[in-house]
DNA sequence: CCATTGACTTAAG
DNA sequence: CCTTAAGCCAATG
């Protein structure tokens, strides 16, 4: 093995603690950053998110910002498709935004408890 | 190579 | 409540 399989280290962590995300719920670009351990470059999510198409199945939906608002909806094939599919699994969105967002908050940091 | 932008966050006014 | 500014790192032009 030589240098081959390095890169892409950020964004299959990504990929990894978003399909860990729990149904009905839902974390923050910030969480997922932290503990990849980039705390404060919770921009670099959201750029591994925007590689999420080439990852089928990713619940992208559950990802949010840290206000709890679907930003990243635009980005979806439907825009629409983001709340549609959190109500779906039962997170009610209210204007573009996850209700009792901190109730179904889901932190990896936390959940996946820390080292 | 430099400049700009981006699915973010926090702080300050 | 809303606007600016800065910090962060990678991708894109």
């Amino acid at each position: 093995m030589k240098l081959s399989e390095k890169n892409k280290d950020f964004f299959e962590m990504v990929f990894q603690v978003v399909q860990l995300i729990p149904p009905g719920r839902v974390t923050s670009y910030g969480a997922i950053a932290r503990y990849l351990g980039s705390a404060q470059s919770s921009r670099m999510v959201g750029w591994a998110m925007h590689a999420s198409h080439q990852v089928p199945g990713l619940p992208a939906h559950r990802v949010v910002n840290r206000n709890g608002l679907l930003t990243g909806k635009v980005h979806f094939d439907p825009p629409e498709m983001m709340e549609k599919r959190l109500q779906q699994e039962g997170v009610s969105v209210k204007d573009d935004a996850v209700v009792d967002f901190k109730k179904i908050f889901w932190d990896p940091n936390v959940e996946l408890e820390i080292k």
